[in-house]
DNA sequence: CCAATACAATACCAAAAAAATACCATTTAC
DNA sequence: GTAAATGGTATTTTTTTGGTATTGTATTGG
């Protein structure tokens, strides 16, 4: 949890005469997060402990974080504490250095949106119980959309995670990564394996190209501290509508 | 088995305010492992004696404990104890770049050379004035090679370098970027374009494939710190040849 | 001025997580 | 086989968290 002295800078409340208290805490709030002093699906600190430090009652400090929940930016759990909530975006982490998918067409100008192939619980496949380091008795959660700029299928995403990291697979659109999320945010190493093949007439057809056309396929894999893995996704762009930007600094 | 006090500090828990007391074992304990203090395969400390060492309740040792289990760090064997487990799967050499050509093939241990396609100084295509930041008087010096592994085409690759970094072409035939860096032995920040396309006839005839398959282009553009162009570089690799691996940290 | 409204403080309620207690099951050593 | 040591589990208590009702206080509008 980030400390209260460094999201809450107190003169900015103590300054006077500029309108109700709570709406400047709003305001400070609203910084904090948005600046990401407080990271996405961070806790809050206690409402108790923000009056305390604020000096002021914890029903003002209430108001204020009332109207970021209505906004949406924070999610209250009773009796477990206010976080910061994620944007709407679910099963693809934000490739890091790599510019992510909606990133890029926001950038473009387009809009995008997604349609389901397949979600649900499966049998690990071969390559699955390779990859996974599965046995045969396991279990996996299949995510499969295609992905579309302004209507125009771009790209297939298909990801595969240990059941146990997703209790319903139909909830997922907020609670993929509840699993690692509520230990905080532990780092999760990726590799990435980019590679370019020719789309296969199935996936010719959903992207709405001719069959062996060119596809750039990039393969992540993401462990936990340990070395186990957690989660494996592949995914197949269309090589004349997309391209990736990569910064990197040469030794 | 190592002694207790030599993998938990007490202090460390017995700092308070800082959040949950399993949290803070969970830490110390973590810890311990990465550190070596607990080394692989060498038993934890049974749960009891850890609770009684730390005057805590055995639950919460073992709340810590489960979340390591859950990583994979830690392996419990009912009756018998808890060790400090294996690393399930090797994790790729860290890389914070792409891996190069050269280094990739000497890993899967094949052979490689390359064949001159191009050497020389030329006054810059259009594509090189505008990449590059040149006027018309400019020249570049372009080298385009084709690179095998095992005698097996692999890749075509196409630099342009300002000619002012290159003082005779004709005597580059190690790496370009230690011809750089004599000169300058400060970092060159490079962004690169990672694309797949069909390959046209004339590489393909190159690299041996048929027309049309697929091939991945990587495009890189090398600065000096300054932000001046050095380098342009164009690289085509056969797509069922090779493929890239990348290694990054999320958040 | 007075009533209506917004703001803030106090006190108490309910849900969830954290921690402690007591007891059960499996393995190992003898 | 038995006993000691180990991890496994169910239950309860305590603490922490957000939720709400009530009351007091300042601001505003007629």
């Amino acid at each position: 949890m980030a400390a209260l002295s460094t999201i809450l800078p107190l003169d900015a409340l103590q300054a006077h005469g500029t309108g109700p208290l709570y709406v400047k805490l709003r305001q400070s709030l609203e910084k904090a997060i948005r600046s990401g002093a407080l990271q996405q699906g961070e806790a809050l600190p206690a409402e108790r402990d923000i009056a305390d430090y604020a000096s002021i009652s914890r029903v003002t400090v209430r108001k204020a974080v009332d109207e970021l929940v209505q906004d949406g930016l924070l999610v209250r759990r009773h009796g477990s504490g206010t976080f910061v909530a994620k944007p709407v975006s679910k099963v693809e982490q934000p490739l890091s250095r790599l510019t992510s998918f909606t990133e890029d067409m926001a950038r473009r100008g387009l809009t995008t949106r997604s349609e389901w192939l397949e979600r649900g619980l499966f049998a690990p496949s071969p390559d699955e119980m390779m990859m996974l380091g599965l046995g045969p008795g396991a279990l996996v959660a299949r995510f499969a959309r295609l992905r579309l700029g302004d209507d125009n299928p771009l790209a297939i995403e298909r990801a595969s995670v240990l059941a146990e990291y997703v209790p319903d697979p139909n909830v997922v659109t907020t609670s993929l990564y509840s699993a690692l999320e509520k230990r905080n945010a532990r780092p999760v190493r990726a590799i990435q394996r980019i590679s370019a093949c020719n789309i296969k007439s199935h996936d010719a057809e959903l992207l709405g190209v001719s069959e062996g056309s060119a596809g750039l396929s990039i393969q992540r894999i993401s462990y936990l501290p340990s070395g186990k893995v957690v989660e494996l996704t592949r995914s197949l762009y269309r090589g004349d509508a997309y391209d990736f930007v990569a910064e990197l600094t040469l030794g």
